[in-house]
DNA sequence: AGTGAAATGTTATACAGTAACAGATGAGCG
DNA sequence: CGCTCATCTGTTACTGTATAACATTTCACT
C-alpha cells in the first residue's frame, strides 16, 4: 500500500480509512440518545445487533448476523436477527441494502428517521462494504418527476454498485 | 382524484391505461428485432417468458413466472425460470426489481442493452406493477459524486415506492 | 401487585436462488 | 452427410432469505 490520500478533511467518512473504534462509539452514542429522546427501547438484543453492523462496514446478510450473535452465546433464532434489524432500519438506525439483502449501519443514526433524509448507497463488489452519501437533488428532482405523474412517492432506493478505492488498488481486481 | 388526466400525450405509457394488446406485441416484436439484429437466441422458453411478463405491469417473482409456465403446460423446474429471466435482463429485454426480488419487461427494448439506459423505477405497493422511466440526469450527478470520492461506478438501482394514481383513487387506500 | 403493550423464544414453513451434471439441439464444417 | 463444439434445456438437490403463528416474558404505568 502506498497510503492513498489519508485522510482530507471530509466530513462523512466513507471507504477511506479512519479511527473505527470512534466511529463506532459516536455511532452508538447517537443512537443511544435518540432512542432516549424518542422513548425507543434499545434493547440488549437490539443493541447487539446494532454493534455487530457497527463492527464493519460490509453490509451483512441477516444470517450473517444471526451466526454473530450465536457467536456470542446467544441461541438465537431467525426472526431475532429479523426483529431486531426491523427496529434499527424502522428507526432509521440501519439501512437495508436491497441489491444485497443484506443491512449496514447508518452512517447519520442522529439525522431524522422519519426526516427521511435521502440516501444513496456505493457498494463495493470487491469487499462488500457499503459506504453512505446523500442522493440529496438528485433524488429529489427523480421523486419530483414521478409525482409529476401523479405518483404518491414514499420511499426512494438509489444503490450503486461498483469497486471502491482499495479494490481497484488490489491485485484481485 | 378528479380524473386524474386520462391520457395526455405522453409518450411512455406508465400507470395510465393505454392499449395493452398493442403495448405487449410491439414490445414483443422489438425483442424479436434485436434479437435478430444481435444474433441471440430468443428460444420458446425466453419468448414465453418474456410473455408472462408483457402479459402484465406487474412485477413477477420468479417462482409467479414458474407458475404461469407450469400453468401453459411446461413441467418445469426453478432453472428453467431463471435462466431465462437472466437472459432477458443480461440483454436489456427485462430488469430486476431488488426491492421486490421480481422481474418486469423492460419498457424500451430497443434501446441499448450495453448502451445503458439508466431506468427508474416506480413502484406501486398497492398493486404491484412497476412504471419505469429514465433517472436521467439525477442519476448522472449522484453517479459523478460517487467518482469523485474514488469510487468505479458499474451500475446505478434507483426504485421509488409509492402509490399510483390508480391505487390512490381506489377505496383500499 | 395488576394489567396491557411491547419484546422475546421457538417451531415450522414459505419463498428465492444456485450448483452440478446429464441430455438435447443447432450452426458450421470437412 | 455426419461430426463436433457450443449453447440451451431438464432435473435433482441444496443453500440462503424471510415470515407466520403462538407461547412466554418483560416493562411501564397504574
Amino acid at each position: 500500500m502506498s497510503d492513498p490520500a489519508p485522510d482530507p478533511a471530509a466530513p462523512p467518512a466513507a471507504f477511506q480509512r479512519h479511527d473505527h473504534g470512534r466511529c463506532v462509539a459516536s455511532a452508538r452514542a447517537s443512537v443511544e440518545a435518540a432512542c432516549a429522546e424518542r422513548g425507543l427501547r434499545l434493547t440488549p438484543a437490539r443493541a447487539r445487533v446494532l454493534e455487530i453492523l457497527l463492527d464493519s462496514h460490509e453490509a451483512l446478510g441477516a444470517y450473517d448476523v444471526l451466526e454473530r450473535l450465536r457467536a456470542g452465546g446467544h441461541a438465537a433464532q431467525p426472526p431475532v436477527a429479523y426483529r431486531a434489524l426491523d427496529f434499527l432500519v424502522a428507526n432509521g438506525f440501519a439501512h437495508r441494502i436491497e441489491k444485497l439483502n443484506a443491512f449496514v449501519a447508518c452512517a447519520h443514526p442522529d439525522e431524522g428517521a422519519e426526516t427521511a433524509h435521502a440516501p444513496a448507497f456505493m457498494i463495493c463488489r470487491g469487499c462488500r462494504r457499503v459506504a453512505e452519501t446523500s442522493a440529496g437533488p438528485a433524488a429529489a428532482s427523480v421523486a419530483d418527476a414521478a409525482r409529476d405523474l401523479g405518483f404518491e412517492v414514499e420511499r426512494t432506493v438509489v444503490e450503486i454498485e461498483g469497486v471502491c478505492p482499495d479494490c481497484q488498488a488490489r491485485p484481485s481486481e
